[in-house]
DNA sequence: AATGAATGAGAGTTCATTCAT
DNA sequence: AATGAATGAACTCTCATTCAT
């Protein structure tokens, strides 16, 4: 399994994405991925082992992709703890925006064990956002008793109306609508 | 496939739903399921028209109880809008906390087509949350955007954390920060 | 329900005999035997659990009936030590001549690994002869300083003429010969 | 295929002698070969058109090694044909004590096609022992109504022994063992 | 109705061979 | 000449589905 075409291998999990997102796992061929990559099947197994480490990587990626970018976007000076979590929200929202075959990938298939780097960064990204609560909370501007829960909401809530809500999303009004419930929460009186 | 006995029908639906919990989709075999049934490979075939539609009657069916129970529940009298959302969010984290085979059978696969009664039975669940926020709003007691997104978070935010949250979750802390976290928010100053 | 058929697994071992003898092991593939039994590529999986195996049973049973078979002629009463011997190698001679693709299985692969059933066979064939050869160095008639290893010569004889020599053999001759090599040599004065 | 460094061309054969002693032909890919001779997979086919070329080169070198060597050593002056008989017993016993390997390459795969150089040479073989034999029968010494079968016998013996009979085997009394059967047989009293 | 032996299309995977470098 | 990444035909084997009993 030598890499010696890096460009190849982003090539092969590219097209993979695209095919994983249209079929589950199981109806997904290796044949199709390497015809659709226009390389050989044989070729596939010199960059991955097999059919589940290719599939594995490919969600792997998408979302280390898109963990590594919150990190460098919340970091950026000048947020207080509310602009931080709206620039999170807008984060993941984007990014499934622009890669909507990410959460198909999951929803097919779901997740490798939980020992994997997947894991690992998942919850990496649910550190980012409880760590922004934290820091809402030290400075008195938020309160949450469990504020490593809502990490998974946030997350979860963007998954939920990717998968499950009207296909075209205005972004912005996404975005504004999950801050608005995550920082005020639908019970106070209308304005 | 009429159904000459709802017993055996039922018994190889649990079974499945346990086998379906622990493995995904493509590694679970029909031979399995007949064999830990204990009935023979045919049999499944009398009741079930072929392993997609095992799975999806044992989904839905799993699903449709609780959201038939959740009506109930809502309906009963004397409860005020906060109080039906937190009776929908208690009702939710309770079946999952009873059943915890049910998120992971949709982890492992998904879910069926669009079209399908399983996901009518889903918006079924998510109008009853919408129409409760309705009525809070209506009421003066609640402000809400998009009260239709709002049923997806909460049905989102019960599954992120049985997921991927820490095993033994407390049913009550749980079902009082996600209520808390939908009616007031991280946002406010703390008590 | 049908059972499974003893004489179906009969079937398949016979005509996978014809193919291996045909052509390696390596070139005799799966499809083919099925196709030549009739059956589908499935059913002999049912069997035999993998291809090996098939060729190894079909080594086994050809081998271990000669053997037998030899065990009942050599306990015929009446027969001396020189008797005895002829018996054995007319045996084996006869069935070579009956299954000549049978020494063709095994040269175009080999044999299993040394502790299988199939080796035990072996030795349980070079002890018959080792066993006739003492008798007859107790009753005086024989001498040889290694009767164990005599027995791994006589059927090596029998196998390279079958292999190597004239296709068309007179059995009777061929016979002869060999027992009067081995029971004579070749170093006395012409008659 | 033309051979520029003849060292490295031996070199590959030595290595691929090694592999194909452990596991049969189709069990060995040209990967190994080419790794445990430390080159690339191209430079195998440099040297020889396909696999089995390979092998059939490999078995046939050492094969032919040993006859040409019998051939010197038979018609060294001051033999007579008993003398010659044991010389290329000895011979045979001696080269395969020397290249254990050479015989579990004939088990594990087979022989060539019967046209073959290969073939040609085991015939070679066998009448050099032939003629030993008429030699001898000519002399008035032997005795022996088909001595070109004789030839395949001894062989035959050798391989047996080797093959199947216990690893550790003293060289001379081996030797004098094949020598005495062949030309006494074990028929005579016991001295 | 119930069964499980039989099926065979098609899956994932391997590896001899090629060829651009 | 030497290489090893790339190839894809062909492999072994699986498993959803059928159907004779």
């Amino acid at each position: 399994m030598r890499l010696r075409d890096e460009n190849k291998r982003r090539h092969i999990i590219e097209t993979a994405v695209k095919l994983f997102s249209e079929q589950p796992f199981h109806k997904v061929r290796l044949d199709d991925v390497a015809e659709a990559a226009g390389v050989g099947k044989g070729t596939v197994y010199i960059y991955f082992k097999n059919k589940e480490e290719l599939y594995y990587n490919l969600v792997y990626e998408g979302f280390a992709g898109m963990v590594d970018q919150l990190h460098v976007q919340v970091n950026k000076p000048g947020l207080n703890p509310a602009g931080k979590l709206r620039t999170i929200v807008a984060g993941i929202v984007e990014h499934f925006i622009a890669h909507p075959q990410f959460f198909d990938v999951l929803r097919t298939v779901g997740v490798p064990d939980a020992s994997s780097s997947w894991d690992h960064k998942r919850k990496e990204c649910a550190d980012l956002i409880d760590q922004v609560i934290r820091e809402g909370i030290a400075a008195g501007e938020f309160s949450d008793s469990h504020p490593e829960r809502t990490g998974l909401y946030l997350m979860a809530m963007v998954r939920a109306v990717m998968l499950y809500g009207p296909k075209a999303q205005d972004k912005e009004d996404l975005t504004e609508h999950i801050v608005s419930v995550l920082l005020r929460g639908v019970g106070g009186k209308g304005p």
